[in-house]
DNA sequence: GTTCCATGTTGACCGTGTCAACACGTGGGC
DNA sequence: GCCCACGTGTTGACACGGTCAACATGGAAC
């Protein structure tokens, strides 16, 4: 069925040529990481699944760091839309400021093994170079503009909102992690409850000194 | 020369037993992640540099993740010592706390390799059990100290400590982490300016509300 | 001196990433 | 309609690394 009458836009699975096989490698390894964690993600399963020779995955692939690094690429991507509903949703205010914390922290916690590769160092150095680096900036961005807003609203203090924006995302990046890590479980708090906390803390960091009566 | 008169408390290398082969491998697994990285470790390796078979190791830990479990623990403790000097250097005050923080973040980008084998879960929640819990615990109980201190004093607000404790580790873990990463080449600024605005930001966030006059 | 046990060694196995050589099949040029 | 080339997938093989089982060794306790 060559050009006959394919399911509209429907990618066809022959035997031989899968049709999409990248996206698919993509989502498969995607899956495994989420479910299984990223040590358990070998080159044969991911194959296998996908009812695929091991090695077919080198026609889409380099090698597994550029499936890795095509991995933290998509989650930067989904990571970056979530903050920015959270701004949005928030209302571009000190709200929308917390919002976009608390959506981060949940973030990193749902998908902690997707996560610790977009940051643990999974992938290389080399490999950051192009479109990870882009995508990694651009969820970076929608800090640093969210910042930069406040600032003009008054609501945070006028620093360099490249060296605001390195504090806020270390801090909760940071707390992210040793949540992930189950680092601060002995600190009897819930990890929401956490998160709140810092929120609050990053906030009077950045927050503009108050004008008082 | 069995018993006849080795070096005085020299242990001795006899072609058989090694004396104290637990120390050197564990002196050896943290000369090669400082050298060359985690993933670089081989157990092979590291046996043989020191003239030892590839599995003499199993009589000294029960696998690679022990391994790096006493790796993690070294860390800290020397990690620990490290936080201790700078806070009673600076005099257990403001000063002594931004040193704390300088210590921590230095301590992380100088072995950055070390670092993150202490927090970037190459060592299985089980290995967290004993030995290597109280190690961090220990070094997370220091700041916990300081602030404690710093509330006595009048300089911290007067949350809970062990809250506040969480949220200060957590920005300077980021802050390292982030660094270690190489993500924050970008923001233009050094790492020394970085780590220095960092801990300018924990302070106020964590600073007692100024009684002003 | 004999014996036992901790410590170290050798051989082997399996899983995994990767490369090279080969197979297939689809689309473009005739 | 035919053929060829190239993109895509497969098979075989290799090297490496962690781990186990069986064996070797030597010092210490009796």
């Amino acid at each position: 069925m060559p050009s006959a009458a394919p399911a509209p836009e429907r990618k066809r699975r022959n035997a031989y040529h899968h049709g999409n096989l990248r996206q698919a490698l993509l989502e498969e390894a995607v899956r495994t990481i989420r479910e299984q964690g990223v040590e358990a993600l070998t080159l044969r399963d991911v194959g296998a699944r996908l009812r695929v020779s091991r090695t077919a995955l080198y026609r889409h692939f380099a090698d597994k760091q550029a499936l890795l690094a095509a991995v933290a690429t998509e989650g930067f991507r989904t990571f970056r839309l979530g903050l920015t509903a959270a701004w949005d949703g928030g209302g571009h205010g000190r709200d929308g400021f917390l919002a976009q914390g608390h959506a981060y922290i949940r973030f990193a916690l749902e998908n902690s093994s997707h996560y610790r590769v977009m940051f643990g160092g999974y992938v290389s150095k080399a490999a950051r170079e192009s479109e990870l680096a882009v995508e990694g900036e651009a969820a970076f961005r929608v800090l640093v503009d969210a910042l930069i807003e406040l600032q003009q609203a008054g609501l945070v203090r006028r620093d360099d909102a490249l060296a605001l924006a390195v504090f806020v995302w270390a801090s909760v990046h940071g707390t992210a992690m040793l949540a992930i890590g189950g680092q601060l479980a002995r600190s009897g708090a819930s990890v929401d409850a956490t998160a709140a906390f810092t929120m609050s803390r990053v906030w009077d960091a950045v927050a503009a000194p108050q004008t008082r009566p």
